[in-house]
DNA sequence: TATGTATTGGAATTATTATTTCATATTCCC
DNA sequence: GGGAATATGAAATAATAATTCCAATACATA
């Protein structure tokens, strides 16, 4: 018997990923207890990872000898090998991003296919919004809040590789009916568009090294019209960083030469929304 | 002598961090043995979670009966009880997103400070990044860099939420010297845009529920015009499915009703390296 | 409905693993 | 330096847990 499945199947699943995919694709087929198995052991993996088979079958509703059979149709020769892919899984998780990152730079240089570089930028991703949830400082984010909520006005300020961010802001105060200006330089005519903000409004602008000269330009005019400024940027000498009343230092992890967005993504987010339920607040202070 | 113990310090440590505390406070008054369990324990928590007690003891250089002269000392009536609390380390750990989310999404409905929403999109990205990462089917992968790989010019079609992953797809593409063009709406000319595509060129197309209607309306027409689409959407009934060559399906999760961007962001930018990737690989055969 | 096949439950068996014990070594204090 | 207290190593033992086996049941097929 088991030499018949050793000959017909002879991979056997060594990461929690391709068992999960063997166990969904061949859910169908499986006898009603297994079934129960499998689907517990996609429900609770950690209890799997620790529990011993008593316990495990228990918690399933079954006997532990339907465990061990449920292990050996996949191929394992036995619980306790089947138990090995659920305990890898946690250390592998637990091991840092960053280790990860490194790992998978290796992987993609050495020309591993493109799910390599797939996986690098979702590493890249996951270590930029740890980063930012460390470091983020809260009283920043307050202040930041306040100044933006007071606007009549928010331009949004930023070119190039920060655009994306920019452009998601705008979408979002506008869906949130907050008034704002995203300059964009399609037209040419952001100085002009510059010329109209006033110190009740305010500005949030983005911008990394290699700073965009515009962007800084504009930045300067616009503080020098007296129109508060919330940057963000990625260190402490960034030219956007004197010119800002509140400014947040972001580090994104780069892969195969381009930078993760997300942190910036969701800090800027983070604003948007913020300023939203403040000016909420706000008004309903006003009318009581 | 245990009962000694047991007066003498009453509270067990019930979790890694005080353990963790407890152990670096009597480090110095430790026998040697001990001594160099501990270090082994805090320097490799993981080997602590799943190792047998002789596979422990063996690593750190003891005996087995060490190891459980050490458990006791810290108060656990044996090996057992200690390994719970590292096991329990990597159950926290490892406690969902989903789960943090729920409780992030609660916290920044009763309204607890801007930081709960800042980490609401924190979560919210980790998630999506996860559920990409164990979702993406690689062969589609593949076939949409093919796709994308031969085109003379890549054109790149998104409005709204969606607008900023497309900006971004057309900065990296720019940056790697690939023909491509942004469809805005702008200036009104999408349609004449659209009418210069050849079935020699290619689209990446990403719209997400409620589908932009002019996404979907460009779509078709540059679909009808033989141009193959390389789309990201998120589910199998999305319009932009129908026409597309090959489609992603990417999940987004959401908080404060705004979607995360940074499981479509990472896809965008594997597709687009990995364009990048496949024609130089591509021209370097050529020149052999 | 009868018959063979696959599935399941539960106890018996085997294996692994934690713990205890005891002899020996080391350390500390008088 | 002698003796008690403490610490260590190694093997014996006890406990726990995995696996196997077989009878009973469900299921499908003719």
């Amino acid at each position: 018997m088991s030499l018949d499945r050793a000959t017909m199947d002879e991979r056997v699943p060594r990461d929690f990923e391709t068992l999960r995919t063997t166990i969904l694709e061949r859910r169908e087929s499986l006898p009603k207890r297994i079934a129960q198995i499998a689907a517990h052991a996609l429900d609770n993996p950690d209890d799997i990872a620790f529990g011993t088979a008593a316990s495990i079958a228990a918690s399933a509703g079954v006997q532990p000898s339907t465990l061990i059979r449920f292990a050996q149709q996949l191929g394992f020769d036995g619980f306790t090998s089947l138990q090995q892919v659920f305990r890898e899984r946690l250390r592998e998780r637990n091991s840092s991003y960053d280790e990860r990152l490194q790992a998978l730079r290796a992987k993609a240089e050495g020309g591993a296919g493109h799910r390599a570089i797939f996986d690098g930028f979702v590493a890249a991703a996951s270590t930029s919004l740890n980063d930012i949830s460390r470091t983020l400082d809260e009283a920043h984010l307050e202040d930041a809040i306040s100044l933006l909520a007071k606007a009549e006005t928010i331009y949004v300020l930023a070119k190039r590789r920060s655009y994306p961010v920019a452009s998601y802001i705008a979408y979002a105060l506008g869906k949130l009916k907050i008034r704002n200006q995203l300059i964009e330089s399609a037209a040419g005519l952001n100085a002009e568009m510059i010329g109209f903000a006033t110190p009740a409004d305010a500005v949030i602008a983005i911008s990394f090294s290699p700073y965009a000269p515009a962007t800084i330009e504009e930045a300067r005019s616009i503080s020098e019209q007296g129109v508060p400024i919330v940057a963000i940027t990625d260190s402490s000498f960034s030219p956007l960083a004197q010119f800002a009343k509140v400014w947040f230092e972001v580090a994104e992890a780069d892969f195969a030469g381009f930078r993760s967005l997300s942190a910036t993504m969701a800090l800027a987010m983070a604003l948007t929304v913020g300023v939203g339920e403040k000016r909420r607040d706000t008004s309903r202070k006003r009318k009581a």
